[in-house]
DNA sequence: ACTTCTATATGTAAATTACATATAGAGGTG
DNA sequence: CACCTCTATATGTAATTTACATATAGAAGT
């Protein structure tokens, strides 16, 4: 069973405010900024800030997976250069559009945490 | 089998960076305030700003057992008043601690959050 | 007797995470 | 050429967590 059942049918990753899935967001933005395969985002992933050294590469190839069935991104068999044959994916406007909806989740949650950590140093 | 088996034996819920589980700050910041009821606390934590209307009481009462068992909190009988009696929730030491625990998890979040959100609106 | 409100607690399906493992091409080395 | 390592994609699955439903029960009003 799809383990994205029960999600929204916009394939919208934020919906409801959950506030995990960075995972989600952050491959987003990285194939906004340009194209990459899959390997490269698990190396490029800790740049972003929400992972640490290294980046679960099944959570991944399968979040691609769900971002490409979504119509996010395209993907495209890379032969060329040396290595074993690799997907090239890039992002699609709905991809755009889908991270300005994260964006705003992202901003609201943000607001959220400021409020709350100004609160508990109130209470030192 | 405890659903909190595998956490690290201080009771943190604030290891390893998880960013879920928001709960638990919460309401160990709330009890800090002053003691409450769990239906109090039910309440009271769409006010600390990571709820909606209304929190889920089978996460409260579990997590307050688990708060609990890890001397977070202490509780005892209410049976003042009217209505049913009621477990009165007090935070301990402990518990203050590891809220503070939990404040530098949450900052460091915060700085990842907002760089991420910087990282966005440099796209547009 | 019946209903509603307060209060605490348990049950469980579905979703998610974390980690292990599988598959396979390319390149280097003895 | 047998062997190892690195790159690259993909699947399997146990444990964890969430979300929602339901259970239990005292008190208070009607």
């Amino acid at each position: 069973m799809n383990s994205f059942a029960n999600r929204d049918t916009t394939g919208c990753g934020c919906y409801r405010g959950r506030r995990t899935r960075w995972i989600e967001p952050s491959i987003l933005y990285l194939l906004w900024k340009h194209s990459r395969h899959g390997y490269e985002l698990m190396n490029d992933l800790p740049t972003v800030g929400f992972f640490d050294e290294s980046a679960d590469p099944g959570a991944i190839y399968r979040m691609l997976r769900h971002l490409e069935d979504n119509q996010m991104v395209e993907s495209q068999w890379d032969t060329s250069g040396s290595g074993p044959a690799k997907r090239l994916y890039t992002i699609t406007q709905m991809g755009r559009d889908n991270l300005m909806l994260w964006f705003e989740t992202l901003k609201s949650h943000q607001a959220a945490l400021n409020d709350f950590i100004n609160k508990i140093n109130e209470l030192k």
